[in-house]
RNA sequence: GGGCGAUUAGCUCAGUUGGCUAGAGCGCAUCCCUUACAAGGAUGAUGUCACAGGUUCGAGUCCUGUAUCGCCCA
């Protein structure tokens, strides 16, 4: 064994065994428990960093925990798609490269090459994951668009739309104009921003439609907007309302005649309001139902509707081809400016409009005005309130939203608010399976959870993209006079298939649709919707014969991960894929329900609240009990780590310097119960190896990152490419500027532990060894002679098995870690290592003793440490192939990853022996401290007395051996009648004096003494003060009076020790 | 605007029903390459626990308010 720990050097061979067992594989008819836990499938958009590296470790954790613990384990790995996130980055990537835009190609061309960016980054995510040690069943990896997963999104699409759960709406949608598609509520991000309120002035009309000369001046922040006003809306409770509303104004511009209704929305105008909103307002609202969500809602409200028109092009620019109405274009009754305005960009056309309203002297004011603008959290331009076309899925129903709120345990919902009233259909009265069943860990998020389905809103799926899972419906516009003889007549061509599609008809007569104002036969006109289910081809080639189309647009990319708890598994059907999924439907009637999910907090909304939902509908179960949220990892800067930023840490960088245990260490010890752990960033110099802090720049929008290219700090003049550099495509290594690895000093700490646990078993297995071949005696003898050293080290090793277990079960993985690091370090290395190197050649008790330790060590820090435990665990059965002692069975195991889990017995720990070694360590402490300051060199002997109790000294009798081990002293005389030696300082303890001879210095003795006396002095007075307080004494738990009373007794005693030997100095 | 969280040693962070004379790692100081480990050992120094009130015999911990920072939702 090396003197120092080689991670490269055993950990492919230890990953290359685990294969080859076939430890991490999972089969439905294997015994135990069931434990079963679902990637968070990483997106392929980039390679995984530490916040990955973070999730993953605490799964690998929790799964290797139950795999030993005997549980039926399944972890499922696999990758998500990411629509608009892969697809932008591929864009980016071939303009960059070929200079061409995505629409320059066919679209099957540009998802080709969007598989090929796939298949790369699912190689190297799972790469890492290997890498990092993830037990994870590598034989069952999926991808959310592989055929199984398809298969999966089709069929739950079919039944929600079935069962009138997906509807198609014309709705106001967050639209992105850069993107050109709709975004769900949850990936709009809200930035402040400043901008204006513009002040304008709409005339007033009479009855023959002329002007009075009168104005209304409507407040707006989007001036833009105001071609598609359709009213203008005041509070009832305005003064002015009763005179105004009902008469009518003429819309600049457009010369469109719109009314001035009353909305309570409409915020009264107020000076010294402390609400910003009433500071502006001018009290008269401009309606925009096409362009705001708000005035989407007010003309909703009117009865009848306000009409909603349309101002804009997908991409944001003003157009007069997208649902204005054709009785204003064809009267042209407009001002010829607005020909000027179509095609402009909104923004443009923004400035264009305000120019024309001054120049009409119809701009009254304009005023700063601060406030926060939903941002595409993909293109990071403005969301456009947009009317369209889309598909959504009717979350807010009972049987969806409401079933998650009834799965939260209930000990974690807060009461009052809405919640759900149990499945009258389903269980008359009984309570379903799933209810109440559901935990956070910590449980503050089991808030955020519920307050999102509380407050949910229907859910928009449809994107307009090419990468993801294009909508199985298929539709037609049909002009028909009877719309059964219509269903009739598509039914019977589609009959050999009819279980396998679900016919919608849609009248286009339904409200809000701009198209109806085009003056078609209305009655005539309906849609034809057909979901489909599976993917034949002659299906599919008859619903193209019958003129029907597919939908372009793809699912959100949260459909099909909402599912992937139950898709990886094969639902609905496992028996169709027999090559992968040989076990059919055993496998998922096993591992779905599942156990834990372990995620970022951000993700509850997304991700958590669908999986939870779809589980429910689809299979009447949970996709998982626990819900773990971990910290998010930040950089230096405080800044999220994230994939699109490129401030990331690669684990493969960590790795590589540092070793997969340490990083899972360092990481496992980060993780508290509170959030946000920040992690600077070096980077290593790949011409010198130096580390050095990289030089930071900030980006446009405030973000700071590595600069792309860096200096070496060792060679002048060369340089290298961070990894934001290749990240955001700003640098590319080449062989002058390499890539430089990043790092991380807080690594150091598991690198650390995990040299000092090597060391440790490696110098116990030479000793043990050479033991072995020695006497050959059984382990077990001799244990009714275990020393105090021994049945304490034994005590302490039941308490970290004891609390390790009681810290995973909590999801209190920094405990954990901590835990078996003082166990390690802290008992074992520094104290009890220490104390038997002279003595247990001798004692096969002793080496059996430390054997068990090392073995339990090496199975309590499996979970977190795989590779060197499992390393070591080869190296141990090697030497000492039978690790058992009494009461404590630890059964062999070819490999530690599926060692049992060892079971600690409360009869090994002993209060009298913790008691006895506590004294050893004060005596020692007491003694090292007056060597250090005597500056007694360390391999020195020293002698020492000690004057003592009679009772003192019979204790101190039974630890004496271990004094003089530990403390590197002879003990020459204890008891009642020792003084003190003339040439001998004094070290105090709470009990008796110690005297360690030879030491002469009366001035140093006198400066220490003086000191101790101080502190003494003080600690006398704490718990003096603290027994003075009569309310203590009266109303503190009795047990805690007593031991004041018994530490001011020992205070007492020490305070009076110093006192007496100051006074002989003197 | 609503919600959640953070503020403890120079740095990064623990501190689970109030009992603390507030801890760890790194860093710092002194000594030691003692045949497991210098990625190590021994010893030591370092804190108005953000601020202001309150409850209590007792508050880093509970309550109220303030400040600063972060995240989520609207």
């Amino acid at each position: 064994m090396s003197r120092q720990y080689q991670p490269v050097e055993i950990e492919p061979e230890m990953r290359r065994r685990w294969v080859e067992q076939g430890v991490f594989h999972a089969s439905p008819t294997d015994a135990g428990e069931p434990y079963a836990v679902m990637i968070p499938p990483p997106n392929v958009t980039a390679a995984l960093h530490m916040g990955h590296a973070l999730n993953n470790t605490i799964q690998d954790v929790l799964v290797r925990w139950r795999r030993m613990r005997g549980f039926n384990t399944l972890w499922m790995p696999g990758t998500d798609h990411a629509g608009i996130a892969t697809q932008t980055v591929v864009e980016k990537r071939v303009l960059h490269e070929e200079g061409k835009r995505r629409t320059d190609f066919a679209r099957e061309e540009f998802v080709r090459k969007i598989e090929a960016w796939k298949d790369e980054y699912e190689g190297r995510i799972t790469d890492q994951l290997k890498a990092m040690g993830c037990s994870c069943d590598w034989d069952r990896q999926r991808f959310t668009m592989d055929p199984i997963c398809a298969a999966a999104v089709r069929e739950a699409f079919f039944r929600l739309f079935a069962d009138g759960l997906i509807y198609r709406g014309k709705r106001l949608v967050n639209w992105d104009p850069a993107t050109k598609t709709a975004l769900a509520d949850d990936e709009v991000e809200n930035v402040e921003v400043d901008s204006s309120f513009w002040y304008l002035k709409y005339p007033i009309v009479d009855d023959a439609d002329g002007d009075t000369g009168e104005f209304v001046t409507v407040a707006t922040t989007r001036p833009e907007t105001m071609l598609g006003d359709t009213a203008v809306a005041m509070n009832p409770k305005d003064p002015r309302a009763a005179e105004l509303v009902g008469r009518r104004v003429r819309l600049p511009i457009v010369n469109r005649l719109i009314p001035i209704i009353a909305d309570d929305y409409v915020v009264l105008p107020d000076a010294d309001s402390e609400d910003a909103k009433a500071r502006y307002a001018s009290g008269f609202l401009k309606v925009t139902p096409a362009h705001d969500p708000n005035d989407y809602e007010i003309g909703r409200r009117q009865q009848p509707p306000l009409a909603m028109v349309n101002v804009m092009a997908p991409d944001g620019s003003i157009s007069l081809d997208h649902g204005w109405p054709i009785d204003e274009i064809e009267g042209r009754r407009f001002d010829p400016f607005l020909d000027e305005l179509a095609g402009k960009d909104r923004f443009e056309a923004r400035k264009m409009i305000v120019r024309w309203f001054e120049r009409q002297g119809l701009l009254a004011e304009i005023r700063p005005y601060r406030h926060s603008v939903g941002h595409s959290y993909r293109s990071h331009v403005p969301i456009e309130p947009y009317l369209s076309d889309q598909w959504y899925v009717k979350v807010t129903d009972d049987r969806l939203a409401g079933a998650a709120l009834g799965a939260l345990a209930p000990e974690q919902t807060v009461p009052g608010a809405c919640l759900w009233r149990g499945d009258q259909e389903a269980t008359v009265g009984k309570p379903a399976k799933w209810e109440g069943k559901l935990l956070f860990f910590p449980s503050r998020y089991a808030r955020t959870f519920q307050h999102w389905h509380e407050n949910i809103r229907d859910w928009c799926i449809s994107r307009q993209l090419w990468w993801g899972h294009r909508i199985p419906v298929w539709s037609r516009l049909e002009v028909e006079s009877s719309e059964k003889e219509l269903l009739e007549r598509i039914k019977a061509s589609l009959k050999p298939w009819i279980d396998d599609v679900h016919i919608r008809i849609e009248s286009r007569t339904s409200e809000g649709d701009a198209r109806s104002s085009r003056g078609e036969d209305e009655r005539s006109v309906c849609d034809v919707f057909i979901a489909v289910r599976c993917d034949e081809p002659e299906l599919l080639g008859k619903l193209t014969e019958l003129g029907m189309e597919q939908d372009p647009d793809v699912l959100d990319t949260w459909f099909s991960s909402g599912l992937w708890p139950i898709s990886t598994l094969g639902w609905p059907d496992p028996e169709k894929f027999p090559d992968e999924i040989p076990e059919g439907h055993a496998l998922l009637e096993r591992f779905n329900p599942g156990s834990s999910l372990c995620t970022a907090r951000e993700i509850i909304t997304l991700w958590v609240s669908r999986m939870v939902m779809f589980n429910i509908y689809f299979r009447g179960c949970l996709p998982f009990e626990h819900v773990f949220i971990h910290a998010m990892i930040q950089d230096g800067e405080g800044q999220k780590m994230s994939k699109s930023l490129g401030n990331g840490v690669d684990p493969l960088d960590i790795i590589h310097r540092h070793g997969s245990d340490a990083m899972r260490f360092t990481l496992t010890q980060m993780t508290t119960q509170t959030q946000d752990v920040r992690m600077p960033v070096d980077m290593v110099c790949p011409h010198t190896g130096q580390v050095f802090t990289p030089k930071m720049i900030s980006l446009a929008n405030g973000i700071k990152v590595a600069a792309p290219i860096q200096e070496s700090p060792g060679k002048p003049g060369a340089k290298m490419v961070s990894s934001y550099g290749i990240a955001s495509g700003k640098a590319r290594p080449d062989e002058q500027t390499p890539a430089a690895r990043n790092t991380s000093s807080k690594f150091d700490y598991g690198r650390n532990f995990a040299n000092k646990l090597w060391n440790a078993v490696r110098f116990a297995l030479g000793r043990l060894e050479s033991a072995r071949t020695g006497a050959g005696e059984p382990a077990s003898t001799g244990f009714e002679k275990l020393g105090p050293a021994d049945r304490w080290i034994l005590g302490r090793l039941m308490a970290t098995m004891d609390g390790a277990n009681r810290a995973l079960e909590e999801y209190q993985f920094n405990t954990y870690a901590q835990l078996l690091y003082d166990f390690t370090w802290g008992d074992l290395c520094d104290w009890y290592i220490e104390a038997i190197k002279p003595t247990m050649d001798e004692k096969p008790e002793q080496q059996a003793v430390l054997a068990a330790c090392l073995d339990v060590t090496l199975r309590l820090l499996h979970p977190v440490m795989p590779f060197i435990t499992e390393a070591l665990w080869e190296k141990l059965r090697a030497v000492v192939p039978e690790r058992s002692i009494p009461g404590l069975a630890l059964p062999d195991s070819l490999l530690l990853a599926c060692a049992p889990w060892p079971t600690p017995n409360p009869e090994l720990d002993n209060d009298e022996a913790q008691k006895a070694f506590s004294l050893v360590r004060e005596i020692v402490g007491a003694i090292r401290q007056v060597r250090t300051e005597y500056k007694v060199p360390p391999r020195k002997v020293v002698t020492v007395s000690a004057q003592a109790t009679a009772a003192q000294a019979s204790r101190m009798l039974q630890v004496q051996q271990l004094v003089e081990i530990l403390a590197a002293a002879h003990c020459k005389d204890v008891g009642p009648r020792v003084d003190r030696p003339a040439d001998a300082a004094v070290a105090a303890t709470g009990g008796m004096q110690i005297f360690v001879h030879g030491l002469v210095d009366r001035e140093a003795e006198q400066a220490r003494l003086t000191k101790a006396l101080e502190e003494s002095r003080k600690n006398v007075a704490t718990l003096e003060a603290r027994l003075a307080n009569e309310g203590y004494v009266k109303r503190a738990p009795p047990h805690l009076v007593e031991q004041t009373r018994e530490q001011l007794d020992t205070a007492r005693n020490r305070l009076h020790v110093i006192e007496n030997q100051l006074a002989r100095l003197g």
